[in-house]
DNA sequence: TGAAATGTTGGGGCG
DNA sequence: ACGCCCCAACATTTC
């Protein structure tokens, strides 16, 4: 008997899957797996309802590439041994293949998965799928991981030529008939999702968001990326969150337009956005070496600051009541859509962190539970670079001032006013700082009919005030 | 993948 | 004509 179970986790699609073409080379009969994980949902607080919806949507969409090659995606739910000891059991297959991944618990599992059905006589294989370059293929002249992404992506472009030309789905497999659960619902999952997702679960709608970035937008993408009223970004996280699209495949096509790119901006696009999956493969690698990140700053000296971590704070941040229009703008795109623009994501924590004085993790813990893209690497790497306690982190006397970054980057208040209706009729000069309406314009006030403190809230915080605060906290941790 | 504070320069008003 | 001041614009330093 020649049957491999191919376990899937968040490698949702049949094209360019390492482990699923490394046990195609092996055999036709091939048992494609997901386990619905009870150790997942039921322990973890830090996956979100969105992250499952575009997880079950994904899963429909990969089930349905099996059928049309001749296999059959098996669904089952349970705790991960058990469930792959019935699957080993009932499908008498000789080996396990998965494709690998850097979270910590998800490393023990893995550890767990190899150890007992190696013992069992089963051949269990790792692959290399979610990241270009991962673990310590990528080291120092002094053999050490990178800890700076500037040295660190000089070495990942060295290294860009052994990139493994992407392989297309197979045409065909065969599954052996044993029980499948039908799709479940994101309610019969535990994790019912009141959010409105901007983005589709499934290879096929990756497939299209991809091939759309890489025709109209990625010339422009340096350009407009920064700009959360326009459409300039990729749009592509949860995709790669879970694997509906290859990585290897964006950065090919992502390579070769650079080849016959015409213009100066337009090659800038394009390094500009390989630039940001070389920062995903920095994060996957920082995680998998220095796992310590997953619960404390990266930076020792930081691991003790004395945040204040306000409650009423944290809950103003959250619901976007903070009375900084950019901020709680950017905390209702995230509530309502599941997805926050990435200048955003940096705008909300810096303010959380170095106006509201509360523990990165406290964000990074909500994030995780709103996202539909959220990733511990790249969410956590995010999170400590904004905080200044992580790998290469921005330096912590680096304070964004939320009425600046609005004005820079939401210059006529239009993405403010998609998302705080309340302030439609304030006028652009206000936008940014709809308090000053009332030491400067009192009349103004009256005549848009708008009460500040009451139909949107005054700033929480002077932001001149907290700063000084944030540089001393800091100051006292060094 | 900042911002604020401080320093420098140069033009224009003015005595 | 000249020095002085003011201040905007820009540059540098500091947090």
């Amino acid at each position: 008997m020649n049957r491999i179970i191919v376990w899937h986790r968040r490698d949702l699609r049949t094209h360019d899957n390492t482990a699923l073409s490394n046990a195609l080379q092996e055999t036709t009969d091939i048992l494609p797996l997901f386990i619905f994980a009870d150790d997942i949902l039921k322990q973890r607080d830090d996956f979100s309802p969105a992250c499952v919806k575009f997880m079950t949507e994904s899963l429909k969409d990969l089930s349905a590439q099996y059928e049309r090659i001749g296999g059959k995606l098996i669904l089952r739910r349970g705790f991960f041994l058990e469930v792959l000891h019935e699957v080993v059991r009932e499908s008498e297959a000789r080996a396990i293949y998965f494709n690998e991944d850097y979270e910590p618990a998800a490393k023990a599992r893995d550890n767990d998965v190899i150890q007992t059905f190696t013992k069992l006589g089963l051949q269990v294989r790792a692959f290399k799928d979610q990241a270009l370059f991962a673990k310590q293929e990528l080291l120092t002249k002094q053999g050490k991981p990178y800890t700076v992404f500037t040295p660190y992506k000089k070495a990942w472009l060295s290294q860009v030529h052994l990139i493994p030309t992407p392989i297309p789905a197979p045409k065909h497999l065969t599954t052996v008939a044993i029980h499948s659960l039908p799709p479940l619902s994101n309610d019969e999952l535990g994790f019912p999702c009141t959010q409105q997702l901007l983005v589709k679960g499934g290879s096929t709608e990756g497939e299209r968001q991809l091939a759309q970035f890489l025709s109209n937008k990625i010339h422009r993408y340096k350009e407009l990326r920064d700009f959360p009223a326009l459409d300039g970004t990729s749009l592509l996280s949860a995709h790669l969150r879970f694997g509906t699209i290859s990585v290897r495949e964006i950065v090919r096509r992502a390579l070769s337009l650079l080849e016959d790119a015409k213009s100066e901006t337009e090659k800038i696009g394009i390094e500009t956005f390989v630039s940001e999956l070389i920062w995903r493969d920095f994060y996957f690698q920082i995680l998998d070496n220095f796992p310590i990140v997953e619960k404390e700053s990266f930076q020792p000296s930081f691991r003790h600051l004395q945040w204040e971590n306000r409650d009423d704070y944290f809950e103003a941040w959250k619901f976007g009541r903070t009375g900084f229009p950019i901020v709680d703008a950017a905390m209702r795109q995230l509530n309502t859509t599941g997805w926050m623009h990435n200048r955003l994501r940096m705008i909300v924590a810096s303010f959380l962190t170095k106006d509201l004085l509360i523990d990165w993790r406290w964000g990074e813990r909500y994030f995780m539970q709103m996202l539909v893209d959220g990733d511990m690497a790249a969410n956590n790497g995010g999170w400590q670079w904004s905080a200044s306690t992580g790998t290469d982190a921005q330096p912590y006397f680096r304070i964004f001032n939320p009425t600046s970054q609005s004005q820079k980057f939401d210059p006529h208040g239009k993405f403010i006013k998609a998302f705080l209706p309340e302030l439609r009729a304030v006028p652009e000069k206000y936008i940014h700082a709809p308090h000053e309406i009332l030491q400067k314009s009192p009349l103004l006030a009256r005549e848009i009919g708008i009460e500040l403190g009451k139909d949107y809230p005054l700033p929480i915080i002077d932001h001149a005030v907290q700063r000084e605060k944030a540089l001393a906290m800091f100051k006292s941790a060094k």
